[in-house]
DNA sequence: GCTGCGATTGACT
DNA sequence: GTCAATCGCAGCT
C-alpha cells in the first residue's frame, strides 16, 4: 500500500487506465463518529464530453457535474433516482472530465459503524454491495462532491501494483446495447462483494 | 415553464 | 421476478 500522493499521478491517466488501478484500493472516510474503510472491489469507467454517451458529462459541464471536470483525485458525487447518492473518483486532467464509478467494495474498517448506517440485519457482504450502498456505509453526503479525496477527511491507499482484474459490460447504462457497447466495468475476480449484473431497465437490443 | 427519465434499491408477489 | 419511490437536470415548447 502507498499514501495518495501517487495518486495524483496515477489519475493524470485515462479513467480505462485508472480504473483497474484502483481495485484493492482502500478508501476511508473519516467522521465525527469514526471512520469506515472500504476496499474497492469493482468499478466503472466513465470517459468525457462526446467520447461516452452514457456519461454525465457527455453534454458538458453543469453546476452538478462540475467536479467531473475539476482536478483529478477529486471527489464527484451525485443524487439520483430521487433518494441514491453514487460516488466517482475524478481521474482526469482539468477540462477532460472523465472519472470512476464506485460501484462496490468490501468493508474492512469500521464495520460497526457500517452496519449502524446500513441497518444491524444487512449482511457484512451487502454492506458496500452497490454503488449507493457503499457511500451511505462510508457516510459521505452530497455536499462533499469536489472534496479532494488526498485530504482529510479522506484517505485513498493504493495497492503497490495494479491486480489482477477482468473486465465486463457497464450496469445500469441506458441506449443501444445497453452497457455492453461500453466493457468499462472492473471487478476483482472471485470477490463475493461485487454486485450483481443488472442490465440498465431502458437498455435497447 | 413543463415533461420525461436516470451510473438504484428494497419491498413485495 | 416485478415494481414503486422520488428529485434534479436536460431538452423541448
Amino acid at each position: 500500500m502507498t499514501t495518495a500522493g501517487p495518486l495524483r499521478a496515477l489519475t493524470s491517466g485515462s479513467a480505462l487506465e485508472v480504473a483497474p488501478a484502483l481495485l484493492g484500493a482502500v478508501l476511508s472516510h473519516t467522521t465525527p463518529e469514526g471512520t469506515v474503510s472500504v476496499r474497492l472491489t469493482e468499478v466503472e469507467a466513465y470517459l468525457g464530453v462526446g467520447e461516452d454517451p452514457g456519461s454525465h458529462a457527455h453534454r458538458g459541464p453543469t453546476p452538478r457535474t462540475s467536479p467531473m471536470f475539476g482536478p483529478p483525485g477529486h471527489l464527484y458525487a451525485y443524487f439520483s433516482y430521487g433518494m441514491h447518492v453514487c460516488v466517482n473518483v475524478v481521474c482526469s486532467p482539468v477540462g477532460t472530465a472523465s472519472a470512476v464509478l464506485l460501484r462496490a467494495g468490501e468493508v474492512v474498517a469500521g464495520l460497526e459503524l457500517a452496519r449502524l448506517r446500513r441497518g444491524e440485519r444487512v449482511p457484512d457482504r451487502d454492506l458496500a454491495r452497490g454503488p449507493a450502498r457503499l457511500t451511505v456505509a462510508l457516510g459521505i453526503a452530497l455536499d462533499q462532491s469536489g472534496d479532494d479525496l488526498a485530504e482529510p477527511p479522506f484517505d485513498l491507499l493504493l495497492p503497490e501494483r495494479p491486480l489482477a482484474s477482468a473486465a465486463g459490460p457497464r450496469t445500469g447504462v441506458s441506449g443501444v446495447g445497453g452497457g455492453a457497447a461500453y466493457p468499462w466495468r472492473f471487478v476483482l475476480p472471485g470477490e463475493t462483494t461485487v454486485s450483481p449484473y443488472r442490465r440498465s431497465p431502458r437498455a435497447v437490443d
